[in-house]
DNA sequence: ACATTAAGTCAGCCTTGTTGACTTTCCAAG
DNA sequence: CTTGGAAAGTCAACAAGGCTGACTTAATGT
């Protein structure tokens, strides 16, 4: 079996990595994104949602009171296209748009009691994935998973990642 | 802090993860995906392609020869949703779609010259990418990070993906 | 008073998923 | 041998959810 290893651009390192190796390790984040969604595809289906509505859901969760330019920072989109999803989210019921106090033009998000269900149920599906994958793999693997994600983000979303490690 | 614990359903395991812990890793997941998507994204725009155009060039340069029904249970989408993207690359010349010689039913795919120099500028843009994660996060990371990614699979995609270890 | 900023809206486009209906080819049972 | 179903691929039409651009409204800050 040929193995074939392009040139590693700058030092050279002390890992030697082949094509193959690498594109085991992109073949495994396509598969595995994938699994790590359906769950919550299928509760998502069943309201007539997309995962558009979960990332917003989601992260209303994780950071109440956030802005609409917050989010808009966090999820990396448009204004219209996260518009078109929070609008159908509030006319439904499942956020709340609260005009601010400080900065009437700014609007505060929350998720009320029936968007915290949805959120429940989401994110209780994705946990048990999670869960079974970490304890399957064990603590040590759970270790260089997130190493290993992490050196994969680019610098910004890394430091909304890190700074969302100790709450808003 | 409060650290709230959701049941692991079942028998209780050794790991303890806190929902916390578990949000980390879906995060980890949300942000690493979008980097790992960037480079790529960012050649198929020139060329006015999407993620499904690369896919389809990823898998028929992994299996040449493989049929479009092949490449269906693969990708996990429906037949016409791959066609469109399949007919652009081959009006554009970057694969070729033979007639079986068995069943002339089967369209066998191969990447053209053409198809290969772009699979090559996306894989390279992507191993670069997986290469410096790789080499940041150190062997053992890596082992642990292709392990969870693994169990997080559903078991049809992990069987393909295991399969396709040593070739076609 | 005026420029800037946050939010929201409208119109229109593209990619990429979906379902349904269809043709061509193959194969197996009568 | 023929014929009827299954399998592979194709075409048409639709929906979700990205995008850009232009614009309004309201509040803020200089």
């Amino acid at each position: 079996m040929a193995e074939r290893v392009t040139a590693g651009q700058g030092g050279e390192s002390l890992l030697f990595l082949t094509d193959e190796q690498l594109r085991k390790g992109i073949e495994a984040m396509f598969f595995a994104y994938r699994g790590f969604t359906a769950d919550p595809d299928r509760i998502l289906a069943k309201h007539g949602y997309g995962r558009a509505h979960h990332r917003a859901v989601h992260f209303v969760n994780r950071s109440p009171g956030t802005t609409v330019n917050n989010l808009l920072d966090i999820l990396g989109v448009t204004k219209q296209s996260l518009n078109r999803v929070l609008r159908t989210l509030i006319a439904d019921g499942l956020i709340e748009s609260r005009v601010g106090t400080r900065d009437k033009r700014e609007r505060h998000l929350y998720l009320t009691e029936a968007g915290v269900e949805l959120e429940q149920a989401l994110s209780e599906a994705q946990r048990r994935r999670m869960r079974q994958a970490f304890r399957d793999a064990g603590p040590e693997a759970v270790a260089g998973f997130k190493q290993v994600l992490e050196a994969m983000m680019d610098p910004e979303p890394r430091r909304q990642f890190n700074r969302m490690k100790d709450g808003s």
